[in-house]
DNA sequence: CGTGTTTGACCTGCGC
DNA sequence: GCGCAGGTCAAACACG
């Protein structure tokens, strides 16, 4: 099974594989602890202050990050505690479908970018144990920058700045 | 009228 | 082969 190795670039390349080759961080996120865990969503945790972001709303991601050599299609999940369903992530998303899951109360939506020639497609659901947690599953990399991107500037000593390129 | 969402039907993979 | 569950399609609908 396929995951990000608990090591210093783990989330940089979820971040990444996420939102694509251009070393961009959408709105929404303000990541400040992650866990990481592989598809059974059990394993490999730890928690890792990155600040990111200038000004900190005390929100709080947990994000999963894992690679599936599925046919070489990255996929990446993040836990979050939000109050919205839909995570504003700067790319524009389209609807296509919606369904509920055996093992939670809550439907779980499907979501593809919105982009021409973009095939990333994204699943959000609530968490069943926990509903104050939605799980945003995305699946693929965009081959086009966010319309809404804030690039972040290393400070010099975080892996973070090798996002940048 | 154009764009995005909703939702039931359909398709596909997997376990038994 | 069959049934179940997850994923996708597409027509109908809502809204600006």
């Amino acid at each position: 099974m396929a995951y990000f190795p608990s090591q210093s670039t783990d989330w940089a390349m979820a971040m990444s594989l996420a939102f694509g080759h251009h070393s961009c961080l959408p709105m929404a996120l303000n990541p400040l602890n992650y866990t990481l865990f592989d598809e059974d969503s059990v394993a490999c945790q730890l928690e890792r202050p990155v600040p990111l972001m200038a000004s900190d709303s005390g929100s709080r991601i947990y994000g999963s990050g894992m690679q599936t050599p599925k046919e070489g299609v990255c996929r990446v999940a993040f836990r979050t505690k939000s109050e919205i369903d839909i995570l504003d992530d700067g790319f524009k998303w389209r609807k296509y479908g919606k369904k509920s899951v055996k093992d939670s109360p809550n439907p779980r939506n499907y979501y593809r970018c919105a982009t021409e020639g973009c095939g990333v497609k994204k699943r959000v659901e609530r968490d069943g144990e926990d509903p104050s947690y939605v799980i945003t599953t995305y699946e693929g990399v965009h081959n086009h920058t966010s319309p809404a991107v804030i690039y972040f500037k290393p400070d010099g000593h975080d892996s973070a700045g090798s996002l940048l390129s």
